[in-house]
This record gives C-alpha cells, sequence and structure tokens, in this order.
DNA sequence: CGTTCGATGCACT
DNA sequence: GTGCATCGAACGT
C-alpha cells in the first residue's frame, strides 16, 4: 500500500466560507484539497482560484438569477458547487458568503502532494510531467475524482475537504480571470507567483503587474 | 512562441 | 437552437 497519509492542517470550517468571497479566495491559496475514495488518497496545494460573486457579476451562473443548475450558488457557504463545462469537464467551486447569496471561488489549479499514481492514473499521464496533472480546473476535476455526485456535498464533512494552509502560501498576484466570454475585466483570480502549476499563459499570469488591487465591498448584507 | 478549432452534454432561451 | 468559468491537438510565426 502507500505511504501512510501526511497529516494536514485543521479542517476548514463553516465559518471560513461564511465570509467575503475575495478574502475566501486568497486565503484557500496554501490551502490543501483533500478527497479520500476507495481507490486511494489525492491531495494538493491550491495555488490559482476564482472568484465568481453575485447576480450584478456577468461571469457568476447567478446572473440571471437562481435557477435549476446555480441553486448550490444560492445555499450554504462550505458546501461544493460542481458543474459540467463544455460537455466535458467537470469544474469544483466552494460556495461562499453567505445563504441566498449566489457566490463562490472556482478552484483552478493546484500542485500534487499525496496520490500522484493516482492522479497520473485519472489524467493518463498528461505531456507536461506531474506539474500539469491538476493545472486548470477541468484537469484538477479529473486528476481528484471530482463529478457531479459531488454537487453539493459538504467539505467540512465529507471526503472531499479543504484542510487550513500550514505556512504561508507565498507571494500572491491578482490577475483578470480566463477564459470567460463575460466578465474578464475583473482581477478577481488569484495565484501564488512563480508556480509552475499555475494555468494560464505567461501573460496571462504577468498581467497583475499593471492590476489594480481587487475591490473590496462584496459583503453580504 | 503564438493562435485557431473541434469535441461534447446540457442548461437555458 | 445557442452558448459555454476547457482542453489539447494542429498549425502559423
Amino acid at each position: 500500500m502507500a505511504a501512510p497519509p501526511r497529516s494536514f492542517g485543521a479542517v476548514l470550517p463553516a465559518a471560513f466560507y461564511r465570509r467575503p468571497t475575495l478574502e475566501v479566495a486568497r486565503d484557500l491559496l496554501g490551502a490543501t484539497l483533500v478527497h479520500e475514495t476507495h481507490a486511494g488518497v489525492v491531495a494538493g496545494r491550491v495555488v490559482e482560484v476564482e472568484a465568481y460573486i453575485g447576480e450584478s457579476d456577468p461571469g457568476c451562473h447567478a446572473a440571471a438569477g437562481p435557477t435549476a443548475r446555480n441553486q448550490p450558488l444560492y445555499e450554504d457557504p462550505g458546501h461544493a458547487y460542481v458543474y459540467l463545462n463544455y460537455g466535458v469537464h467537470y469544474l469544483l467551486n466552494v460556495v461562499t458568503e453567505a445563504r441566498g447569496v449566489p457566490a463562490a471561488v472556482l478552484l483552478r489549479a493546484v500542485e500534487p502532494v499525496v496520490g500522484l499514481d493516482l492522479m497520473r492514473q485519472r489524467r493518463a499521464a498528461p505531456a507536461g510531467g506531474d506539474a500539469a496533472l491538476c493545472r486548470g480546473p477541468g484537469n484538477l476535476a479529473r486528476a481528484f475524482g471530482v463529478d457531479l455526485s459531488h454537487n453539493r456535498c459538504s467539505l467540512t464533512r465529507s471526503a472531499l475537504r479543504l484542510h487550513a494552509r500550514e505556512a504561508e502560501p507565498g507571494e500572491i498576484a491578482w490577475t483578470r480571470r480566463i477564459g470567460l466570454s463575460r466578465g474578464s475585466e475583473r482581477y478577481w483570480r488569484a495565484i501564488i507567483a512563480e508556480r509552475r502549476e499555475v494555468s494560464g499563459t505567461r501573460a496571462w499570469n504577468q498581467d497583475y503587474l499593471s492590476a489594480p488591487r481587487p475591490r473590496r465591498g462584496h459583503v453580504a448584507e
């Protein structure tokens, strides 16, 4: 069998997610995403996230108000919002703010830490090596075995969890969001700078050099 | 290095 | 019927 699972920080409590989304996004950098399944344990350190905040955010799935699909965004902070994108990839979000306030943080990339063999299996050993195993939100979900069955699951109680970071994450940079048809002008993507596991081109990742700081004020009423 | 394009399922109009 | 919070292969510079 594999080596005994190493210990991580404490599981992040619901109160962690019940805060302004940009603060949650920032504080998720360096946290550890863990998933235990019958196939084994995988874990990785979060290095890239994006915030989606409210019905006034054109990039947020709640931009047109509540629908059947985006219902989890309106529910309890600390739960997962998973959906199928482009008919091909599952994307994993963590719900933030408060009940009734549709907001979430998209997990876009982690640095593989535990269960690399299982990740390689699930990802069919991608070109780019281990740094690419969980680079990009679709790849991350695949490497972690996350699919629609994890929609609405509690990230504070289930086999899919986030653990508090145990060390400072390093330099954090805010950039424009990537890949959106609307809302890409907002600097709501946070990355740990200079990490090979972060997705996007050099241009996208250097965009922060002239970027304003993210605006505050997206707090639940 | 860069850009373009097809695959693919389903929510939404 | 339209349009994606993507990915990787294929091609151009």
